[in-house]
DNA sequence: ATCTTTTTTGTTACCGATAACACTCGCTGG
DNA sequence: CCAGCGAGTGTTATCGGTAACAAAAAAGAT
């Protein structure tokens, strides 16, 4: 560990002026020859590199970075890493840095804005070259010190009143909406909503309230609710939250839950108890995850395309540091996907 | 953007220097009142942070890793964001660093040793503390990059047979031939297995040798295996794999999936096909994932605590750090949950 | 009251790379 | 034949903190 074999004889970690010396040239021309894209001619380069290789030389991005300015990094916070969507979002937009050079420093928030903050926080300190958060809900200090730092900055994941800067995202309230009418337009005149705490999941409670406002719209009541646990909403809440609600509004005929990783529970749940799904109790989910397309019946779902999220994050990113003039709410489409979960059939698939 | 709201003035960002100007010390004073646990003047201290907070300074880590030669951080590659599994570990790793303020820089490989390579090699520039990385199996420069490097090395989810540096893991291929045991136990006796193309997921190809010499040993044909597809397996190769092996070797009674992703999709395949499960077809999955504990029937499957692995790991990294010694290698206890999907009842659940 | 110890603060040098500029050279075109 | 140009290379200064040491101030011991 100490002494790394690759290293010759010296203890300490060779530096540019060690290759520089080795290669015969300047460090400043070491420095050119490791950097695409810089005019040194094809000997030299070779050279230095061969001298590089030697003796071990692994360029210090941390000097680098101090040097010239640019971390070379990205920030991001998602409320989760253990989920899908987010993940997504994440891979998307690593996908369409990658090839400006630019890498992704990851941190979750655990669905919590004081952490969200904290984790802003710190990644401000490391000079990121842009920073995206999810959602359009931060503590006020964390909207400060975002707005104060001078680093672009997207919000994702939703359509903020009030967005600090650029803006990646769809309506969850829209979304949240077409699920109730989706529901409707199939008959169902009982409908409830499981979801999770709205102070923490603030995604979750948006499509809540398109949800309930769509019910009422509709003239349909909008009281069967259950948000008793705390986000993220899993396939185990899912379960337990509409026992609950068949047990307080048994006439209950359709049901949407927050995420399909809940909704997958419920139906699971549902199907426990004996009744059938969709004949007895039609079930929609949010968020398209795998299980929602594999399960049986399948569960509909709102597709929000978690993928292009990212990519466009990463679209506008480089524009913004390119200089260029990009519109400042990118609107991203999502779509209702009917399924089983929901169909008028009694017999699954 | 250009200039925050939060600077007063000036358009450039404030320094320590601004910052100790302003409270009447000298910078060094300002830099350890803004460290915790220094020995600063309480008032001072007090003074300091309200001139930082008046010109809205944020210490800049890039300056400070490089001046400090810590960089703060810990680097940790996995296979897949996208995965639950790999996503529990670098959470567990993630919160057994928090206090001691160390952040983890984590990075995917797409399952590609040549990924992994170049990952590592971009962490290795910004000097981290540590180093993470998924697995024993890598490519000979990626081993000399990670050896000559000088910092820790921590290899999970594995007992490599040649280690780099630490290991925290467990045997891959002993948990297959638990499952391989299991399956005979149940009175199986025509056992196949899906997974995935052995070069790219190791872990997995790990995890059907040990499964299929467990096969062997109990006098079993061992030739029932599909690895058509590429990592990850998800829920959809899962269900075509399932068909393949059963439209190939009919009789099959018992089949072990290298994830549980994988074995749900199968089920549901084995389910739409008119067969029951476990009655007809018993599945096995691997890693404990949400859907297998919720799907009905509930799926047998390998608990590996992934959680405890990140968390062994963030310990193991401390001591490390600290210059304890510890042991070279953890090994992590995997467990056999049996459950619905292997039972001998016909009926599920 | 004086010496010692501890706490608090300041001084100096430096981490390793790169931006900005200066320079050399060979080549082209008028 | 020389001005002008571009490619390639070198020189100098500097980014913003912090380690290491030194000094001053405060607290404690005798």
């Amino acid at each position: 560990m100490e002494t790394g074999t690759a290293s010759v004889t010296d203890s300490r970690k060779p530096t540019m002026a060690d290759v520089a010396r080795l290669a015969g040239v300047s460090p400043m021309t070491v420095s050119r020859a490791l950097k695409p894209g810089t005019s040194v001619n094809a000997d030299t380069r070779e050279r230095i590199h061969a001298a590089a290789d030697m003796l071990g030389y692994v360029l210090d991005s941390t000097a680098s970075a101090f040097s010239s300015g640019r971390s070379g990094f990205v920030a991001m916070t998602i409320p989760s890493i253990n989920n899908a969507n987010f993940a997504d979002t994440a891979r998307g937009l690593t996908e369409s840095l990658r090839d400006s050079g630019l890498e992704l420093l990851l941190g979750y928030t655990d669905y919590d804005m004081a952490e969200e903050e904290r984790l802003v926080a710190a990644f401000l300190r490391r000079r990121p070259e842009a920073i995206v958060v999810t959602g359009g809900a931060h503590t006020e200090r964390c909207r400060a010190l975002l707005d104060g730092s001078g680093v672009p900055v997207v919000e994702t994941w939703d359509l903020p009143s009030r967005p600090i800067d650029r803006v990646v995202g769809f309506s969850n309230a829209d979304a949240g909406a077409r699920v109730a009418k989706h529901l409707f337009d199939k008959g169902h005149r009982h409908i409830g909503f499981i979801g999770g705490d709205a102070a923490r999941d603030t995604r979750g409670a948006d499509r809540r309230r398109g949800f309930l406002n769509a019910l009422d719209a509709l003239g349909l009541s909008s009281e069967r609710v259950m948000t008793d646990f705390e986000p993220p909403i899993t396939m185990r809440e899912g379960a337990a939250a509409i026992e609950n609600l068949l047990d307080r509004w048994p006439d209950t005929t359709a049901v949407m839950c927050v995420s399909d990783l809940s909704a997958f529970g419920a139906m699971q749940a549902v199907v426990r108890k004996g009744l059938k799904v969709p004949g007895d109790v039609a079930i929609a989910g949010f968020g398209a995850y795998d299980v929602s397309e594999h399960a049986l019946p399948s569960i509909t779902t709102v597709d929000v395309q978690a993928l292009r999220i990212g990519a466009e994050t990463g679209r506008q990113i480089l524009s913004l540091l390119a200089g260029e003039e990009t519109e400042a709410v990118s609107e991203m489409s999502v779509s209702l996907l009917e399924r089983g979960s929901t169909g008028t059939a009694r017999l699954p698939l």
